[in-house]
DNA sequence: GATGAATGAGAATTCATTCAT
DNA sequence: GATGAATGAATTCTCATTCAT
């Protein structure tokens, strides 16, 4: 018999099956959609440990939300090239974006969740947290725009709004696009393109033409 | 016959008071967030009125999504100045439904609740109509490009979700951008500025190079 | 078929009953033994009543107690002969609150779930109420001080917790009383050797020796 | 043995921690009212030495309210002057239940409880030694009755109960006499004060008037 | 057409208690 | 003897919907 075969008592592997459910069911169908019965159902655990772990069903929420985010956080603070030519550092940044976009699913949608939702459970703190995303990328455009390799006539603030909504267009809609252009656009070939389309449209928007 | 006309505009007049005050509700929170009770309040009906014109929770939903998009379709079909440049034909398109959003924040919300849940309620139909709002202006830029005034490797159906992406990421987040920015993202100026952005972006993108 | 025979489509009928019933059962078991499930099945209602006409279980309760004082407030506010010589409005004053706490045992109850609970439910404001059944009791007393035909050096504060305590330990001991005596003690004889036995101690306790 | 007694004194001490916690929040908030986890907390040990000690809530709490009768049952049984006079050693006893009350709150309190609950937990057994803090009492006032020291036309039952009542009437209204009052009713002064008041009113009550 | 009382199914949450170590 | 994780049975509360008038 293996240790802990079938019943895993393990406090933390519970609390993490319950969290990894519950992400799952909450990007899903939202707050309000979810239930908990279905939630622990999914995990395998008693609808009591959902309450001595996270206290309630919003409880649980919010640290579904606070996990995710600290992914994206971690994500945007890790070691970048600080060498690299301006506009590939810049290109490396929406790329990463991108693509933890499509690899987090269940971020897109519990971002998309709590838009509606005027980030009502999240607070007022989360969406700076969720901005951080994009911070790096706001240093990297001011300092390009001062080196003269972007335009200076654009506005950071708006293009950062902007990149963003580009790249959750497409993650929000997989489905549909998914429908309407009879292709995975998931896949690696279709992932590539679509980077590639924003990118372009952000070249040439913000490239300063040469002389 | 006074009666019966007096008694049909009544009707009709609670069936559209259900019908504007679900519409903000549900707006406001959703199918599952929304309250039946609730929606009755606002609408100042009771709440047997409701079955009586809707069948159900859901039947009331369809009915303000489908009242939704017949508003954005009436705007689709509206005639268009076909003699114009087709610059700016394409420049007037996207105004227009930029500021569609702009006007109709509860449109803007019903439609990312139904995003976020697949279309479930309003089925495979609806987002085509959904889409129709871009429809013309994918013939527009369609002609552009075989006119040579857009570069012709542009794919014109990324195009069409990333001006969509655009538009929507402004208004999906005013709350938020209100914000950040101390200042109300709904003011005349602040639309135009933003408008301007994102035309500039576009245009940069697609407009050939002259030769 | 009488009129509303079988069930009762009757708000305030629908609410009395509950309020009935909830009466019985939160001054059997008091707040925290008392099921809601055998309120709403006493009273013969759907469970969603007692939401709807209460909005919680502490709210019924509330309303128990509310209803309860009320009773008492107006037993006490009700005419009295202001003509008698004030030995005899004395004992009736007292004879009345004792026979009203005979006739009230669910207000005993309640008076001593709440007592020992720091008047938890019923906040602040209704102890006072509750000491309002005493309140006539102490402008006598005080007259009767006055006039030299009750002792000056009694405490009437003290003298009223003392006529409460002495009233309260008999209807609050029934049950154990009956089976230590063998006898009912809500029998009209029984109670009324006891009313005699306290207005004896009382009076033998303030009464001015004659001169 | 070191190891086996040191053991065997932690195990005591864990069961009278348990005991000792569990009396507080049982006196507090009665048996439904009390929470399993609040005792363990409160007496820092695990939850399932409670059950390992008491079985179960209903366990401890039987074993709380034994611990408690039995405390008034060691006064009540302690050496008393079997000489002095008959009035002086009534006094004594009536006093000594007093203090015994004011000392010992949790035990006011508890018996509140299980009067409310009609001896349900404790039995039919517990309230004949609940009594036995005042039958030393019963005995030295049938002889003061013998002795002509008491009037003849007393029922000592009667008496008892009213005593009991007196007294308890204070110690279950602290808070409320506190708030009252704007003094502290545990007070040494308001103490004395207060069984001066009761012996008062019982001494004129049943001492036979002297020829 | 309109009203407001009533309902049953189900949702979140709580609790005393028991395993596995 | 001791620990902390786990559980199933209630318990309070909510919601869309239907009846009786």
């Amino acid at each position: 018999m293996e240790k802990g075969a079938k019943k895993m008592r393990d406090a933390a592997a519970t609390r993490a099956g319950i969290l990894a459910a519950a992400g799952k069911i909450f990007a899903a169908r939202g707050f309000d959609g979810a239930r908990v019965e279905e939630i622990v159902g999914a995990a395998g655990v008693n609808k009591r440990m959902l309450y001595h772990y996270f206290g309630s069903k919003e409880g649980l929420y919010l640290a579904v939300l606070e996990d995710c985010f600290n992914r994206i956080y971690r994500m945007s603070s890790e070691e970048l090239n600080k060498d690299g030519v301006i506009a590939d550092r810049a290109r490396a940044a929406i790329s990463r974006y991108f693509y933890f976009l499509a690899e987090n699913p269940d971020f897109v949608r519990l971002v998309g969740w709590e838009t509606l939702q005027g980030w009502r459970h999240a607070g007022r703190v989360l969406p700076a947290l969720f901005a951080a995303g994009l911070e790096e990328l706001e240093c990297i455009l001011n300092q390009g725009v001062q080196e003269g390799v972007f335009r200076p006539d654009i506005d950071i603030r708006r293009l950062l709004v902007s990149i963003n909504g580009l790249c959750l267009a497409y993650f929000s809609r997989l489905d549909m696009l998914g429908l309407l252009w009879s292709q995975d656009p998931r896949s690696p070939e279709m992932l590539a393109a679509h980077l590639e389309h924003i990118l372009t449209l952000i070249w040439r928007g913000i490239l300063a033409p040469e002389k």
